[in-house]
DNA sequence: GAAGATTGATCATTCAATCTTG
DNA sequence: CAAGATTGAATGATCAATCTTC
């Protein structure tokens, strides 16, 4: 192989500041979202779409794309969010392969009580810390490259190298 | 307390398009990672750090630092890292709490292997996506905003609510 | 046979001690 | 007693079956 173009500077400035905000953030939203509402960031991101979604019930395929989970971590995820009863699993009624998962009086308690202080601090940490201007280019820029990105599923026209 | 500030469209959207462009970059990137060279991306993260430190050595308390990550987590991994021979654990000369983390011919070879097709994909993924006015506005927004955060340890000056 | 979902085993991360040295 | 580091237990995530229904 050819000898690689590495980061200069700028690109290596914009990718490792990525992650690291990425992870400095989540450590300090997720510490005081559990410290302020008891709930994981894991818990708050499955209430979150069961609270926007009619009747608060979503099929579990559709909740692990709302998510953007694997199957198999939305459900010991839902066993134990079901064991607080922040969830319960129900029958699907078109469709017997298929599970729902409905919030519960509890769980609706627990999200709008957390929802507050957790979009405060999103605002604090994330937004306040940026100019208009960013927070669109960000939105920007996000939604452009995850369209770019390769889809998961079903899609064979992905060449390599 | 007050009816709290929802976010707006553009506000959702980066912070929502932060969060799952995190999530998709890792799971391409670091499954290509893993596919091509063998290398979980927590392994990969502490190689490089330590193979651009000099001597190939940092002390385990800078290399905690270099990742972001707490003591604990760090330790756990270098001693996987050890079985694979990635790395070894010396003692510390200057002070004998200390533990020194080297990089070993192995890990040499295994992070020069893996670094080409991980930059590239890096680029494909990320770099390429954006225009350079973006690289540049990420860079300089992901610093301001990581200067921003409280610092975790030792710190007095923050106030809460 | 494929899609939807669950389970159990394995692996990774976090949390609360513990131990040693400064 | 604080800093540096490690350990073991508990929690969380991933991976490879498995099971049921379409």
């Amino acid at each position: 192989v050819a000898e690689p173009r590495w980061l200069d500077e700028t690109e290596a400035r914009a990718w490792r500041g990525f992650l690291a905000a990425y992870r400095e953030l989540m450590a300090e939203i997720g510490g005081r979202l559990m410290a302020e509402s008891g709930l994981s960031a894991a818990e708050y991101e499955v209430l979150v779409p069961l609270s926007e979604a009619p009747g608060d019930v979503l099929r579990a395929r559709d909740l692990a794309v709302a998510v953007g989970w694997e199957r198999s971590r939305l459900s010991h995820q839902i066993s134990r969010m079901a064991k607080r009863d922040l969830v319960v699993r129900e029958d699907c009624e078109e469709d017997a392969r298929g599970a729902m998962v409905r919030l519960t009086d509890a769980g609706r308690a627990a999200i709008t009580a957390a929802a507050p202080s957790h979009v405060e601090a999103v605002r604090q940490y994330f937004l306040d810390a940026l100019t208009s201007e960013e927070v669109e280019t960000l939105g920007t820029a996000f939604g452009r490259l995850r369209a770019a990105l390769p889809r998961e599923k079903g899609e064979q026209g992905q060449e390599r190298g």
